[in-house]
DNA sequence: ACCTGACGGTCAAAGGTCCA
DNA sequence: ATGGACCTTTGACCGTCAGG
């Protein structure tokens, strides 16, 4: 057997893992689900279309699509002992030892009993005195708050009902939706309304998204606390590679050459018969090769993380060169884009030995050039196919992309 | 975790408690009106002065009190999770749709084929290679020569007679002037012949520096073994950077808002009395104030050294996401990048302490994507300057820049 | 005998359901 | 429409077992 490295992730949903089990390293949570789906024989039913996406903070979002991954990573069912002996006693009725001292019941009489356990993220009373074990894996805060948005992001994107904003300046008026701990409409996984209309898909989940970043941006108090046209500086200038990273990383793990929507709807690379219905997208479509070979597959090659998505969102929305931005708001957002870089190398180089954590690091800040770039040509063809108007392009949308701005408002 | 004695009460409502509910001992009511309250956002107006009493009793009276007191006592919002899949109907009332729900059998998505198949990419057990300790302060080979190479290039740059290429396939087939071990013609330091027409001297200086790069990536074993197609995509990915780079890092130290050639030559942000005389070029205007504030101000601020913007041109010369290029050479490339990039991790590393050399680092490669952008504009500006004729180009430049083959040339 | 990795079992505490 | 009794699911933790 080997040992598993520290600090290994979960091949189901990147939490962290316990160790092998049924023979994929996995975590507790994954290990446990999947032993009862078998053992029970379970079935689920998906919602939405078979591709939801899996992660520590969602997996528990659909259990059809969180069984299909433990299969396709290839937990093993074989592995699963149905006939073992009833093991009988646990804690409670165990006799480890003739000593038969035990108070079963309370254990709390002495020192055995431990301070409750605070949850995560609750403030904690007591430092355990005790010799205090490795505070393995001390998790970042700000690592922690990214990597919770992202995975808001993930459920209202997917699975709530967006009133799309109808300008930038409406976008920042508006309180953010990350802010309402949680506001899942309670609408069905995909029952999210949206167009039939293929031609009109794209649009719709972009708006969705970019609705979606402003609220995001919100989010952050250094944002909040920069001059309006700081704000809209910072916005335009990563909307469209925040666009980009997201169809992306949200495509569905197995799609490797399409850019595909939470409702199935896709582009590859090559007109499909599709797309042939809908000339007026084929514009995209050298885009969406672009999308596919330059961000698509260097983040399924490093293996991307939620985290680190989430990381390097951040690292360049807090981008001090963008333009238009006033000198003291220049040094704010520096300030803010290397507290991330920070946090971002302590994460990794406690997952990874010293030369590898450089090396995912520079790997990682490498991809931001090129996504730039990808997102640099996405901008020119939605220029094109406005100037043609080949199609409606959400106002929002044109805003940000196009660096039009529509409407005035003086805060 | 405690077993709660039985007979605890609830700490907000005093009725009795199921159990510890978001850090807090508490009642199935209360729990519940909790997780609702957060969830969905709510806010209650009370109807009193905010002091209501809250007991069993009366605990549904006023729901703004109670969800004060939830919060005041210390229930834990951070303890909620995220939406769960739906569990389905316990009791049979009420079947929305008699929807194959449950229904055991075989499953309704698709891929749920289950070849266990082995997981893609098992990220076991690689062994570590060599440990390898870093041999303290033993100058590094690669990063020694390209310092070599940046220091001949100043030479060659601002010392020497150069014909520049008439085309990249001319250049290509050309050797290479580093290899010749030393071939200063011992000019004066800006004895080198050059126009005295203002409006000549960029391009006369900027197609120096075209020439130069590309006897510069021809010194690169792994550049000349590459197919002549993908020798071509790296030098028309990277020309305008090197160029711009080259400028900036060149301009003499106490210059800070100006770019500056070897003989004095200089452009400003702002149109000097000398631009005005040449009106051809103010369309490069805005291009210079982005060179001087994105390139030439942060290399200042970081104190680049040479051996950092020569490690840095290689890393963005060899650039494995260049489009066009084939993807052995791609795999090539990678590679190569990644040996500079480890080099310069370690120079950077027996310099600084870890944090610092963490973030030297990300402050090194995270000027790539503002060079990038800031080329860019110089290549569009270029276009539009070439599109209206306000002044010949030089052959060279236009090619690179504009991406525009003016020959063709089976090798 | 003593680790250790990978099984299964347990139960506090989370979430979902649905009647009054 | 909402509260809350009652149910299911989750996952951290622990005992057990086989192989070293």
């Amino acid at each position: 057997m080997e040992k598993l490295p520290p600090g290994t992730l979960c091949v189901v949903c990147e939490d962290e893992a316990t160790g092998k089990h049924y023979s994929i390293p996995s975590c507790n949570g994954c290990k446990t689900f999947f032993r009862r789906a078998i053992v029970n024989n379970r079935t689920f039913a998906c919602m939405g279309h078979g591709n939801c996406p899996v992660n520590k903070g969602v997996r528990c979002a659909c259990r059809h699509c969180r069984l299909k991954k433990c299969l396709e990573v290839g937990m093993d069912k074989n592995a699963i002992q149905n006939d073992r002996d009833r093991i009988g006693y646990t804690k409670r009725t165990k006799r480890p030892r003739p000593s038969s001292d035990e108070m079963a019941g309370h254990t709390n009489g002495e020192g055995f009993s431990d301070p409750p356990q605070p949850s995560p993220g609750s403030s904690v009373g007591s430092p355990p005195s005790g010799p205090m074990l490795v505070p393995l894996a001390a998790p970042d805060p700000l690592l922690e708050r990214l990597t919770d948005l992202e995975n808001k992001f993930t459920l209202l994107f997917s699975r709530s009902i967006i009133e799309p904003y109808a300008s930038i300046d409406d976008a920042l008026a508006a309180p953010s939706r990350f802010c309402r701990p949680i506001d899942i409409q309670m609408s069905d996984p995909v029952a999210v309304p949206r167009p039939c209309d293929d031609q009109r898909k794209m649009p719709f989940w972009r708006s969705r998204i970019i609705t979606l970043f402003i609220d995001w941006a919100k989010t952050f108090p250094i944002f909040q606390n920069l001059p309006y046209t700081d704000k809209i500086a910072l916005i335009m200038n990563h909307a469209s590679s925040y666009l980009i990273m997201c169809e992306a990383f949200r495509t569905p793990e197995h799609i490797t050459d399409k850019i595909m929507h939470p409702d199935g709807h896709f582009f590859s690379r090559n007109p499909t018969p599709d797309s042939l219905f809908s000339k007026s997208l084929s514009g995209l479509t050298p885009v969406m090769g672009a999308m596919i070979d330059y961000v698509l597959r260097p983040f399924r090659q490093l293996k991307v993380t939620v985290t680190e998505l989430a990381a390097l969102q951040a690292i360049m929305f807090f981008d001090p060169d963008t333009e238009g931005l006033d000198s003291a708001s220049q040094r704010n957002v520096s300030a803010e884009q290397k507290r991330v870089l920070v946090s971002l190398y302590r994460q990794l180089s406690i997952r990874y030995d010293p030369s590898e954590t450089a090396e995912r690091y520079a790997s990682l800040l490498l991809r931001v050039p090129t996504i730039r770039k990808v997102a640099a040509k996405n901008n020119e063809s939605y220029q094109i196919l406005d100037m043609f108007k080949l199609f409606t392009i959400n106002p929002l949308v044109r805003e940000t992309a196009l660096g039009v701005r529509l409407t005035r408002h003086i805060p």
